[in-house]
DNA sequence: CTAGGGTTAG
């Protein structure tokens, strides 16, 4: 009998050789024609079922963040084994798609294909910043029952994602770290970079002083918890200390001096740092931004854009959200500007901001003519303009756009409702809010949350029902936080309850020991009550505790410049004019049934 | 593993 013997290699072969390494070189560029072109030919090789062809095929969709032909290319393998399942859990985080990357690992599982020591690291960079501590616990007990911990990877991985779930989290990374056998310096890194997160600042020292070796990720860890807890004197010693400083050294220290408020020093070091990347520009100029100064802000984005640096997702974010904050309307219509020029769309987070922006600082045309003008809207993006509308008194829109919302298949959610009841707070709409209040479990399936209470409190408190207001307080499943007091006790004061208010404002001290502004409203309560020993009391108490009240200050942007004013404020070259001014409109005001507020 | 990142009641 005769037997077949090949005398060279088939021709199948070298084709798929060669594919494989087309195959690879995509990978690295991530165009999407060239990979569909390279896709055709496996096709035409009949080569798309195959185990080692398969995975590359994954890995380049992914990287152009094309998962439905990631997905269906995974579906042409006829039995999948544990490395096209890894690669495809890898694809699903990639594209931040946590949620699909668990539910391919649950189908390996059912098909019986065992995990290996790459399973469980793509899965836990799933969880990392997600706070999924239950799964995190899962794959845990998975883990120790394969005994997959040999790998240091698995461990290191396990202690960043434990650390980033709040304080059980961190209690858990703790406990892991302790009993490692071996630590290497991630292992280090990320068990300090948890304890800062958690604010045990002291702790992290501890153990960055016994770490073995420290590289520059350690340095820059610590020197990021000293900047976080606003203790800039200890991080710029540690910054001068250590051997070696990268970019994010650099920005740390920028960012923490913006955040205590010392842009000049924020300024001296971004000048002086030696690389700029897109994250130390964003930070200066959302520094400035968050401080007011418009006319810095503008002119750092326009160097930036010079630089030849264009701002991404992230940067835009973060600037237009410093714009809401202090309301710089002119810098966030300039960011848009540059938005549109150099962009034919922008992303729904982008959007979002932009809505957010031009709402908190009062354009609500410019608002929704974004927000109409997205395709893909998100549950923020309506929370965002519903917020915009409730804000500034627009309760009949905001409700008109909450059936809008519902009709277009979205799901509120708790931020939806606290949209909601605010929009009804402002318009005055007491019954609709009561309603939506005590619908919103059953109808929408929210329980409502401190956040919630917080708006009925408001709602009933402005609309005089402050008995109603009380007993709500007191018939909350939470307790009562010192927003929900404050609520309150402005209530108290709009409707001149004094007995409810000297309760309240107990309580509120209690909770807020330090907080000037709350000694300052109890003393006017006990003026109203014309309780004259009692205000010197609460004075020499204030006085002995060394609690001093700032002035409120109220500030307009005119013409990209921030003006800010106080109480008696004499200050402005034009004041003699700017308070004729008001005198007027208050006699025109008074003239139309406006009477002052005021307890003395 | 470390720097910037959207909606939340006064």
């Amino acid at each position: 009998m005769q037997t077949f013997t090949p005398t060279r290699t088939p021709t199948w072969v070298s084709g798929r050789r060669l594919l494989e390494e087309k195959l690879s070189d995509l990978h690295k560029c991530a165009n999407l024609d060239q990979i569909k072109q390279v896709h055709a030919q496996i096709l035409k090789a009949d080569l798309h079922r195959d185990l080692f062809v398969a995975p590359k095929l994954i890995a380049a969709f992914s990287l152009c963040r094309q998962m439905v032909l990631a997905i269906n290319a995974f579906n042409q393998v006829q039995e999948p084994n544990v490395h096209l399942y890894n690669t495809l859990i890898r694809a699903h985080v990639q594209n931040s798609q946590s949620s699909q990357a668990f539910a391919t690992f649950f189908e390996m599982q059912c098909s019986g294909v065992y995990p290996d020591n790459f399973t469980y690291p793509f899965l836990l960079k799933a969880c990392s910043g997600q706070s999924y501590l239950r799964v995190i616990q899962m794959i845990h007990t998975h883990i120790e029952k394969f005994g997959f911990c040999s790998d240091i990877f698995v461990p290191n991985s396990l202690i960043d994602c434990y650390s980033k779930c709040g304080p059980v989290g961190v209690n858990a990374a703790r406990k892991l770290f302790k009993v490692m056998g071996e630590k290497d310096i991630v292992s280090w890194n990320s068990m300090i970079g948890g304890l800062v997160r958690a604010g045990e600042l002291g702790e992290a020292r501890g153990l960055f002083d016994e770490m073995p070796k420290r590289d520059t990720v350690s340095w820059n860890t610590i020197l990021d918890g000293y900047a976080k807890a606003g203790e800039m004197n200890r991080a710029f010693e540690l910054f001068e200390k250590m051997p070696e400083r990268n970019v994010v050294s650099w920005s740390t220290m920028i960012s923490g001096y913006c955040k205590d408020g010392d842009l000049d020093m924020a300024r001296m070091l971004f000048d002086k740092m030696p690389v700029k990347t897109l994250v130390p520009w964003t930070i200066i100029i959302s520094g400035y931004a968050e401080k007011g100064l418009a006319n810095e802000a503008i002119s750092l984005y326009n160097k930036m854009e010079e630089a030849g640096l264009k701002p991404d997702d992230g940067a835009l974010i973060s600037i237009l959200a410093a714009c809401a904050e202090s309301g710089l309307l002119g810098l966030g219509q300039k960011v848009h500007a540059s938005i549109k020029r150099t962009k034919y769309k922008c992303s729904a987070p982008v959007s979002n901001a932009l809505v957010d922006m031009y709402a908190k600082c009062g354009s609500l045309d410019e608002a929704y003519i974004v927000f109409n003008g997205m395709t893909k809207r998100e549950v923020v993006s309506w929370n965002a303009m519903l917020q915009g509308f409730a804000m500034h008194g627009h309760g009949e829109k905001a409700l008109q756009l909450f059936s809008r919302m519902k009709h277009e298949g979205f799901e509120p959610d708790k931020v939806t409702l606290v949209g909601v009841l605010c929009a009804c707070t402002h318009a005055g709409f007491v019954e609709e809010g009561v309603q939506y209040f005590y619908t919103m479990e059953s109808k929408y399936k929210i329980v409502p949350e401190v956040e919630h209470y917080g708006c009925m409190i408001d709602l009933l408190g402005r609309g005089g029902r402050l008995k109603e207001a009380f007993r709500l307080v007191r018939s909350m499943p939470m307790e009562p936080n010192a927003i929900i007091w404050g609520t309150l006790l402005g209530a108290c004061r709009m409707h001149n309850d004094v007995d409810l208010a000297r309760q309240v404002v107990d309580r509120l001290i209690q909770l807020e020991p330090s907080d000037p502004g709350n000694f300052s409203m109890l003393s006017n309560i006990y003026a109203a009550a014309g309780d004259w020993d009692s205000v010197s009391n609460v004075r020499l108490r204030m006085r002995n505790t060394g609690i001093q009240k700032p002035s409120g200050a109220s500030s307009i942007e005119v013409d990209d410049e921030l003006h800010e004013f106080t109480v008696f404020d004499r200050s402005h070259p034009k004041s003699e004019k700017i308070y004729q001014m008001i005198d007027r409109l208050v006699q025109d005001l008074k003239q139309v049934g406006y009477v002052p507020k005021a307890y003395q």
